[in-house]
DNA sequence: GATGAATGAGCCTTCATTCAT
DNA sequence: GATGAATGAAGGCTCATTCAT
C-alpha cells in the first residue's frame, strides 16, 4: 500500500501559508496551493475538509504556540509584570520573524475568521487578550504601572500596533528590521513618547 | 417618493459601506448594494466602473476627509507637536465616531486595495504616514518628544492600535466606548505604562 | 431594461425533459441542457434553484396535469367504476402520447425523487395511488369488480404495468403503438388472461 | 478473523447490492462498497474492472439466475400454459424473496444498463421476453388464453406489474406482504378484475 | 494479492459584468 | 439614464480510478 508521505500535511499547510499570505484568502485558489505543495488538488482534500478549515488550521495552531509563550507567561507569579509584557510581546514577533508569509497571513485574515466567531482558534485569541487584561491589572496592582490605565483597552493598544508592525515589516524587512520594531515597540508602550518633565506622571 | 436621480451615487457609496463593512469585500455582492442602495443592478455600473472601483472610490474618499485635518494639522507652524499628534488622533476617531460601518470597511478591508499598491488612497496613506512622521521628528528636535523614538515606526503604532480599537469599538461599541477609547489612546502613547521612577527617563 | 423573455423558463423545462429523458438525471449537465435550450449556463438558475429542483419542477408539473384528469374521475359519483379506471389509464396515457422524453424521464427517473421522499409531487402521487384504491373499492361494493381483488395491490399492478410499457413504446414506438397498448392493458386488467370456461368473452 | 480471501469477490458483490440498492448506482461510492464488503478501495478493481461492471455483473447473475427457472419453463412442453405463467412469475418473486435490496437493485437501476443496451444481462432480458411471448402464444394456440390478447404486450405487463410490486414490497414488506402480492398478481392477470356476466369467478 | 493514499478530470454553481429594452 | 435579465468564466469539491508499497 501507499503510505501517507506524513509530510504532505505540511507541505500543503506551509504552501497555504504562502499563497493565503500572497493573494489573500479569496484570491488564493486550492489548485495554487496544491501545485505549490506539489500536490495533486485532490490531495488537499485527503488532508483538509475544505477551503475554510485550512485556514482554521492554521490560525488554530498559530495560536495554539502563541498560546504556549503566553501560558508560561501567566504561570510565572514571580515574574515582575513588566517582563511579563515583554514577553508577550516578544512571543508574538519571535512566532514570526522566520516566517513573513506568516505574518501576512495572521495579519490580513483573522478578519476571516472573526467574522463567524467560531473555529479553535478563537478561544486562543480571547484568552490571549484576558491574559494581557490579567498581567495589566497585576503590574497596576503591585504599584508598577500607572494606575488609570485601562487593561483591556492597553492590550489591544499592543496587540494593534504590534499586528502593524508586523504587516509593515513582512511588506518591507528592510525598512521595518523586526529587531527595532520589537525595541520600539516595548520603548513606547513603556515610556510613552513625552520626555518626563519631572517625577510627576503627565496625565490628564 | 422616487428620489432625485443626482443622489444615487452616494447612495450606492453609502449602501457599499454598510455592505462591504457587513459581509466583507469578497462576501459582499453587487446585487445586494443595488438592492440596499434601492437602486437597479447595472446602474451600479453607471457610477461605477466595476467592484473594485467603487471600494477604491471609497477609500479615496475617506482619505481625503482625514487628509483635510492631517493638512490642518502640518500647516501650523506654531501648533506643539503633542496638540499635533492629538489632532491627528482625533481626526481618525471622529471620522468614524458616527458610522461604525465606515469603521469596519476601514479596519478590514485596506488590505484588499494594500494588496496591489495603486489607487488614489495609496498617496493619501503614504502622506499620512509621513506627515506623522514629521511631526514626531518636529517633536524631537524641539525637544518634547524622546529622541530615541523612531518616528516611522512610531506613526505606525498608533495607526496600528488605533485601527485595532476602532474595529473593536464597532463590534462592540459598549464594550469599547470611544471617548474612553480615545484618552486611553493618548495617555498610553504620551505617557506609556510604567510609572516614572524619578525624572530619567528610564528607557534602555 | 432586459425584459424576460417569457418562453426562456419553458425552453429550459423542455430541453431538461429531453437531456434527462435521454441521459438520465446523473447524466445530464446543466450546461447541455442550457445549450438545447439555447442559453447560457448561468441563466438556469435564474428560473431553477438547482439542478435537483428542476427535475422536481417537472415532476410536480406533470403530476399536477395527470391529478387533473383523477380529479375529474374521482368527483364523478354516478360514473360506473369500470369507465373511471379507463378514463385513469387512459389519462396516463394521453400524457406522454406528444412526448417520449417526458415519457422516459416519468418512469426512469421517478426513483430520484422518491429516494428522499419529499417534493410536491409526492403528494400527488400518493393521492393517485388512493384514488385508485377508491375507485376499485367502490367498484367491488357495487358488485361491478371481482371482491376478492385488493385495491391496493390492484393499483400498483396497473401503474406498473403501464409504467413498463410506457417505457417500451418510448424506446421503440413501433413495436409498441399507443393504441394497442391502451387496449390490452384494459382488456388484461379487466377480462384477464384466460378464456372463462362457461361463459362467452366478455371482451370489447 | 481474517476471512479466506477467496469470498472477496462475492463480499464485494454483495456489498455492491446493499449499496447500490440503498443509495442508487450513482449515490453508491466505491469506497463505501469497498468498507462494507470489509476490503480495501483498490482491491475492489481487483475483482471488477470498474464501477459500471459491478452493476453488469450483478445483473447478469440475478437474469441468468431467473433464466434457470425460465428455461426449465420452456423446456416442459407438456407443461399447461396456465401454470408456465405462474411460474415465470413465481420465478421472479422467489429470487427477490430473501433480498430486499437485491429488489431495489433490480426495480431501480436496470435503467443504467438498459440505456447503452449492451451487456451480457441484455440477452437473458431479451431471451425472458421472448419466452413470455411465446408460453403466451402457445396458450393461444391451445385455446387456453383469450386470442386477441398481444403476447408481447402481455409479457411486459406482467413484467412491469411484478416490478412495481416488488418495489413497493421492498420499501414496505408489511404493507405488500409478498405472498399476498404474488396472489393478487395471478389473480388479476389470469381472471382480470372484473366479475363474468355469466359465470361465477374461476378464481382459487 | 492487498492496501489505501494519491490523482485529476469534470461538474455544479456563483456572481461580476454586459446589454437589450 | 435606468433597468434587471442574461451571460459565461472560473473555482471549490467529488470520486472513480491508479499505483507505490
Amino acid at each position: 500500500m501507499r503510505r501517507k508521505s506524513g509530510d504532505k500535511e505540511k507541505r500543503i499547510a506551509d504552501a497555504a501559508i504562502r499563497v493565503f499570505g500572497r493573494d489573500g484568502y479569496h484570491g488564493a485558489k486550492i489548485t495554487r496551493i496544491a501545485e505549490e505543495a506539489g500536490v495533486a488538488t485532490g490531495s488537499v482534500y485527503l488532508y483538509f475538509r475544505n477551503k475554510q478549515s485550512i485556514l482554521q488550521y492554521l490560525f488554530a495552531k498559530l495560536w495554539k504556540e502563541l498560546h504556549v509563550g503566553f501560558a508560561y507567561v501567566a504561570q510565572q507569579a514571580d515574574l515582575d509584570p513588566r517582563t511579563k509584557v515583554e514577553l508577550i510581546i516578544d512571543g508574538i514577533l519571535d512566532q514570526f520573524e522566520k516566517n513573513p508569509s506568516l505574518a501576512l497571513l495572521f495579519v490580513n485574515e483573522q478578519t476571516q475568521l472573526l467574522r463567524d466567531g467560531t473555529g479553535e482558534f478563537m478561544q486562543y485569541y480571547v484568552d490571549f487578550l484576558q491574559l494581557g487584561e490579567r498581567v495589566v491589572r497585576d503590574g497596576i496592582r503591585k504599584g508598577v504601572f500607572r494606575p488609570d490605565v485601562d487593561p483591556r483597552i492597553f492590550t489591544n493598544l499592543v496587540f494593534g500596533a504590534t499586528r502593524q508592525l508586523l504587516h509593515q515589516w513582512a511588506r518591507a524587512p528592510r525598512q521595518f528590521p523586526l529587531d527595532t520594531v520589537r525595541r520600539e515597540i516595548k520603548a513606547v508602550f513603556f515610556g510613552g513618547l513625552l520626555i518626563p518633565l519631572s517625577s510627576t506622571a503627565p496625565r490628564a
